[in-house]
Parts: structure tokens; sequence; C-alpha cells
DNA sequence: CCAACCATGTAAGTTGTTACATGATTAA
DNA sequence: TTAATCATGTAACAACTTACATGGTTGG
């Protein structure tokens, strides 16, 4: 059996925008995708090698020795639409700061009242991650025509910071700014 | 080196709270933390006997054949806390969902509607969820003292599922009403 | 009496991360 | 000239999932 499939699904749908090298679809993933996909670094050309092998990308020398440029092909098309269309898997939850608050009795105050401080700085810092990525993608000339589902990618992030800085505010005066009974 | 810290974390976490058969601690993870932490079974009892050769759990006979009470020692709640106060091991985002939509020019923009339906539908569930679960924490006696944290962590998915539910409607009307140029 | 649930554990397989090895090219 | 970046790949490891195997107990 293939490779996870949605690993498949981010490589080539990158790859459905311009051909790229192997390290470039890192690097997009990395930097277009990252608010909301990760994919490390191993998975990306064992990924690209087993496309290659099934004809969904065709492989050519890329300017410098030694690199290649993958091109989706039709067939690679095809099966992007076909994963597009599978339905979403989960990722199963693993949240580590409600972790620490459902168990945060058996905690210090401080360090309660520090986890919260940090999560309202991340939550901050990541609204004001989104208007830069807004403003820069603008200049995005390959994504253009894609700009709309960019766009609500990004809302999905905003209003999720937003939920975020929320929680943190609201939580933080009712289990540190009243003491426990 | 051990597990998976936050594996540890988790089961200490419940054990914490009263001695339990391995049996009960999946079951309680799975039904109070479940809305926000997962462990697969098979974590579960190799977690355990780590615990139990590093003295942090005791064992000991439980009611039926073969069944064993699991009870924290003195050392285990040390170790708990000092877990509590590691940093938050963040979790590398991947959302199927967000990389859908944003191949979405890609779909036929019936997938589309049909993939932001399902979503609108799962965040009034999970709204509808939390409410129950609000709902029975005031009969969970052993829990009864953790109920502001437990509040914390609901209120948290609630948040978010309010969020993600405005961004389902919003995106819809952005993506699917509206024709793509 | 039979289905559902309680209970424990293992083994195989998949997935994902990290570190290593290697070297070309480019910009300061 | 030297540091940063581009570029590819592998190998070892760690984490996690799933299926299997086994059998006791309880409630309808």
């Amino acid at each position: 059996m293939a490779r996870a499939t949605q690993t498949t699904t981010a490589v080539l749908g990158v790859l459905s925008i311009e051909p790229l090298t192997g390290y470039e679809v890192r690097r997009v993933i990395g930097d277009v995708l990252g608010h909301f996909w990760h994919e490390s670094f191993g998975q990306i050309y064992p990924c690209l090698a087993e496309l290659e092998a099934g004809g969904l990308v065709n492989r050519r020398p890329g300017k410098r020795q030694r690199s290649s440029i993958y091109e989706i092909t039709t067939a690679g098309r095809d099966r992007l639409r076909e994963l597009l269309a599978e339905a979403v898997v989960p990722q199963p939850p693993r949240n580590g700061l409600l972790l620490r608050v459902f168990f945060g009795r058996t905690m210090p105050a401080a360090d309660l009242a520090d986890l919260l401080d940090d999560t309202e700085r991340d939550s901050r810092a990541r609204l004001e991650a989104y208007s830069v990525i807004r403003a820069g993608m603008v200049k995005e000339y390959p994504y253009a025509e894609h700009g709309r589902y960019w766009e609500a990618t990004i809302r999905a992030g905003e209003l999720a910071a937003q939920a975020q800085l929320a929680w943190a505010t609201e939580t933080r005066s009712a289990l540190v700014e009243v003491p426990a009974t």
C-alpha cells in the first residue's frame, strides 16, 4: 500500500501549481502551507520517488548539477482530484496545553499563569503572522488564481487564534486570579 | 530513554485522581480527556509497565482474575508535577480540511460545498457534545475538585468549535455561493 | 445462554523524525 | 574566501496503530 495518502496529496498539490525540485517542494510546504500543514524532510524524497514510479510526476534535470525538477502529469492531476475528494483523515487530538490545564490543580499557580501567558503571547504572534502572510500574498505570482482559497485557510487560522486568545484571557481570570478553594 | 513523556503525563495524570486498572485508564482517557487527548490502546499497558518498573506506580491485584489496579506513588506524584512543568510539545499541524480547501480550485464546487457542510455539522455536533459533557460533569464524583480545570478545557473546545462554525459559514458564502472567476 | 463488556498483553506493520553524508552554487 | 543556501539521499530510530490472541464476568 502506498505512502500515507495525505503526504501524497500535499506533494502532488504543490506540484499542481508549478514544477519544483524536491528541495523547493519542501520549502513551499513549509512557507505556504506551513500554518496548517507539515511534512518532515525525510518524507519528501521517498514520496517523490513513488510518484515518479507511478507515473504521476515526471522527473527532468534541473539547472544545477544533481538537481531534478518534478512536473505533474495528467495522470497526476487526475489522482490529485481523487485524493482531494477522499474523506478528511482526522488527526487524533493531542493538546499538550489542555492536558496541563486539566491537571492544573497539581501545578503551582505561578506555573499555570506562565502557561496561560505564553498561550496569550502565542495567539497574538499568530495573529500578527497571518496579517504578514496576507500582505505577502499579493505579491505571490504563481498562486494568484488560488488566492481566494489561500485566503480562506488564513482566515481559519485567524479565527482559531482569536478563539485561543479569548480563551487564554478568560481562563487566566477564572483559574489564576480567583484563588482555588 | 523513556516513552514519549506526554503519554506518561496523561497516564500518571489520571492515576493521580484515583487508582485504576489499565482498561479503566484507557476508558478515562477516552471519555474524560477525549475531547483534547488521545492514546491508542497499545500504548497504555507498556506505559504502565514502565511506570511500575520506575516505582512511579504500584500494582496490586484487582477484584477480577488477572486484573490489576495501579496506584500512583509519592515518587509518581513528584514526577507528574515535573512533567506538567515541562514545555508543551507542539503537535505539528496536519489539517486535512484546510489542505483540501487550499487546493479547492482543483475540486468540483459541489465537493467543496459538501466539505464545508460537513464541517458545519461537525462544529454543531461538537458544541452539542460539550453541553452534554458539562451536564454530566456535575455527577462525576472523584473529579469534583478538578471541576474548574476540567471546565476550562471544555470551554477551550467550545470556543474552537464556535470559531470553526463561523469559518465554515463565512467560507461557504465566499467560495461556493460566489462563482469562481 | 449469549451478547456485551471487562481485562491483559503481544507482534507486526506503518509512519514520521533526526542525524548523517556529500557536495555544488551563490552572495556578501 | 567563507558562510549560507541549494540539493539529494539514506539509515537508524522513535512513535503510534491495528490486529490478534485469550479468556473471565455480568446482565438481560
